[in-house]
DNA sequence: AGCACGCCGACT
DNA sequence: GTCGGCGTGCTC
């Protein structure tokens, strides 16, 4: 018997199965994590095929040295996940084989924790304690308290009196297996009573499939999940929910543990290593039947998965832009095939290619358009920030929301101002007259590069000038670049002197529980003002919450790339969530250049079927996705030579693919990558646009010309969220 | 990733 | 003549 191992360490080089011989000693299985001799060396791997012949000369075959754990560590699952995403994201099994072991098992590093607990032996002969006057104490204390911890013991009495014991017999230690809990916050479990587009949303889930429940902000998502997992468990099956980032929506955590105690497991990157393997082993070992995460939770090793969630669907977290890329709705739809149980994705804003996909009759559609508590939505003010210019007001603020925040002020509420700056590169835009600089060829957005002053365009690469005088009034008053979190915050201090104003952004909680404390400060202050990027568009529920500031909505608008304007249009909804949660009516200034845009409008209107719609016609006649596939090959490399002479081979190969296929591929080229150095690595990029008809096909030959032997690391991606 | 093999420069 | 530089290639 022969098994297929892979190395369990990730390189290029060693991205293929080594065979061994599995010694007639040693029972191995599928899955098993083994030791093996490696070259020089001793490797860990892991079993991912057995088979009676190899193709290998047998006599250079080595044998198996040992298995390492009990019970296969990979299940038979995970194992064909585990192929079918190295075919789908073009990914090394090595690499992949990461997400499914944690490295806490993998190292072998953490080990379950013991408590050691004292106790008297049954036979003990108290007069053999005499002259020993600690020990005689010690067992009087046991003899009081039957177990205590050998720990307590020892700091309590002394090492050598609590050793002398321990040898002569008379006390004995227990182990108990302990478990590491993650700390979660506290909540006590209400009883909810379903309304009926609940109801209906738990009855419309049924059997296998992929659905989408659309419902807006405060719609009562949560308690659907919660119900459909109740009924899954109460099949005996086991279910996994993921959430964006955890440690921003503490609230659905809470809502799941008191709903399902330790039932749950939690799975995400900021629980200690000692957590994440206690976690880990109990989703592992059937303890736990939830687990809820952030996407790597996908990979929970559950089987008899009964249903699987995805919350705020449309968020970007879903998709790893690093190491092993992938894209987690596709892991969930292979899942979701494999166990034969449905798949549930939920958003306020589903992104347009998933309900291009439901309008197509591929997802089915679950609507929840009404708020739980009966309340409408906040009313949404867009605020034309020309007007303000033209009227003389140059600043950060329209004067509306400066008279609504005094409002709040007055009143004593609270109010928060989002604020979205991100990324290295900006637009430029006329001041006077809204003008943005468009790629001639592209329809999309061209993006300002300061390294070299230019105006680039993501999708083909061509370059303009950058703008120092509008061309279409003639005016010099070009902006670019965007206004931080921190320069809003010292405006208000001046406008509202006596108020508290808190900043939330990366900067601001980058220590541990950062976000907590910045937000109970908020929750305890009236009247309170909370400035913040995108992180305080999630999921907190803040009762006195009034108004919502959005300063320069446009900043997510153009950023050169054809989702922007989903973006944007989610982001606002999103923001907007926060105002008006309880009692009192929220509402929401929005403050735009370019209040005209036609996101602006159905977004005000809560209008999401009217925005899908434009967006459908606007990308079909653009032909971006979802009616066309974006491939990005991205190489990196320390020396830019190298980086460009593999780029130029693999180029030179691609070109004739382009020519098999030309009717088929609307765009490519080779360029630099917008950000050209990370890391002291270079990075160049082809950019290819494709038809969907025969995408696949023409995907896998576009894999081929990059799949060789080259010294850069070559990253594949479609559909990428971001081109830098 | 490691480690060996291998082919060119400066040293006892 | 040899010691050692790290480029290339292999590990079942």
């Amino acid at each position: 018997m022969f098994a297929s191992v892979i190395i369990d360490q990730d390189t290029k080089a060693l991205d293929k199965v080594f065979d061994y011989r599995v010694p007639p000693d040693i029972k191995i299985q599928k899955g098993d994590r083994v030791l093996v001799s490696f070259g020089a060396r001793m490797m860990q791997g892991f079993v991912v095929d057995l088979k009676e012949n190899t193709s290998f000369d047998e006599k250079k075959v080595k044998d198996i040295v040992a298995k390492l754990d009990d019970e296969p560590i990979i299940k038979s699952e995970m194992l064909s996940l585990m192929n079918f995403m190295c075919n789908k994201f073009h990914l090394r099994l090595t690499s992949v084989l990461k997400l499914f072991v944690p490295s806490e098992i993998r190292e072998g590093k953490v080990r379950e924790l013991f408590i050691r607990w004292a106790t008297l032996s049954k036979n003990f002969s108290p007069e053999l304690l005499k002259n020993a006057k600690v020990q005689k104490r010690i067992v009087e204390a046991l003899l009081e308290i039957p177990k205590i911890k050998l720990s307590d013991l020892k700091k309590q009495f002394g090492q050598s009196a609590v050793n002398a014991l321990l040898e002569k017999g008379i006390v004995k230690v227990e182990l108990e297996r302990c478990l590491r809990k993650p700390a979660s916050i506290q909540k006590e479990e209400k009883k909810v009573v379903l309304n009926d587009s609940q109801k209906n949303a738990v009855q419309s889930v049924g059997g296998n499939g992929i659905y989408l429940l659309h419902g807006v902000t405060g719609s009562g998502k949560t308690e659907v999940y919660m119900n459909l997992i109740s009924r899954v468990l109460e099949k005996g099956k086991n279910a996994i929910m993921l959430v964006p980032e955890i440690s921003l929506t503490p609230q659905v955590m809470a809502n799941f543990k008191s709903r399902f105690g330790d039932n749950v497991a939690v799975l995400h990157s900021s629980l200690s290593a000692g957590e994440r393997f206690d976690e880990w082993k109990r989703l592992f070992s059937g303890e736990a039947s939830v687990a809820v995460g952030a996407r790597s939770a996908i990979f929970a090793p559950l089987d008899k998965v009964g249903i699987i969630i995805i919350d705020e669907q449309h968020e970007q977290s879903y998709i790893s832009e690093s190491n092993p890329r992938y894209d987690t709705f596709e892991i969930a739809k292979f899942r979701a095939e494999y166990n034969n149980c449905p798949l549930v994705v939920g958003s306020a804003t589903p992104s347009v290619d998933i309900y291009e996909q439901a309008k197509q009759g591929k997802v089915k559609l679950i609507e929840m358009p009404k708020r739980a508590n009966g309340k409408e939505l906040p009313k949404i003010q867009i605020v034309d920030m020309m007007n303000e210019l033209r009227a003389g007001n140059s600043g950060i603020f329209s004067s509306q929301l400066i008279s609504d925040l005094a409002n709040v002020v007055n009143e004593k509420k609270q109010a928060m101002i989002f604020i979205n700056r991100r990324g290295f590169s900006s637009f430029m835009m006329c001041r006077e007259c809204g003008y943005v600089a468009k790629c001639q060829s592209c329809d999309v957005n061209l993006v300002y590069h300061r390294e070299d002053n230019r105006l680039k365009c993501h999708y083909c690469g061509k370059q303009y000038k950058a703008l120092d005088r509008c061309p279409n009034c003639g005016s010099d008053k070009i902006k670019q670049g965007a206004v931080g979190t921190e320069r809003v915050v010292s405006e208000l201090k001046e406008i509202f002197p006596d108020v508290k104003i808190l900043r939330m952004d990366n900067d601001t909680t980058s220590r541990k529980n950062g976000h907590e404390k910045i937000l109970s400060e908020f929750r305890e202050s009236k009247p309170a003002i909370l400035v913040g990027t995108q992180m305080i568009a999630k999921g907190h529920d803040f009762e006195d919450v009034v108004l919502v500031g959005i300063i320069d909505a446009d900043q997510s608008l153009y950023r050169g790339d054809y989702r922007s304007t989903e973006r944007c249009f989610q982001l606002i909804t999103q923001v907007s969530g926060r105002a008006g949660r309880s009692k009192s009516e929220g509402k929401v200034v929005l403050q735009t250049y370019s209040p005209r845009h036609y996101v602006y409008r159905f977004a005000a209107n809560y209008d999401y079927k009217g925005f899908f719609k434009k967006e459908e016609n606007l990308r079909k006649t653009a032909v971006f996705p979802p009616f066309s596939k974006i491939i990005r090959i991205l190489f990196a490399h320390p020396d830019e030579n190298v980086v460009r002479d593999e780029l130029k081979l693999c180029y030179n190969k691609l070109l004739k693919v382009r020519e098999k296929y030309f009717d088929d591929i609307i765009y490519m080229d080779a360029m630099k990558s917008p950000i050209k150095k990370i890391k002291n690595s270079y990075r160049y990029q082809v950019v290819i646009r494709l038809l969907l008809t025969n995408s696949d096909e023409i995907e896998n030959e576009i894999f081929k010309c990059t799949d060789q032997n080259l010294k850069s690391s070559v990253f594949f991606e479609v559909n990428p969220e971001s081109m830098s």
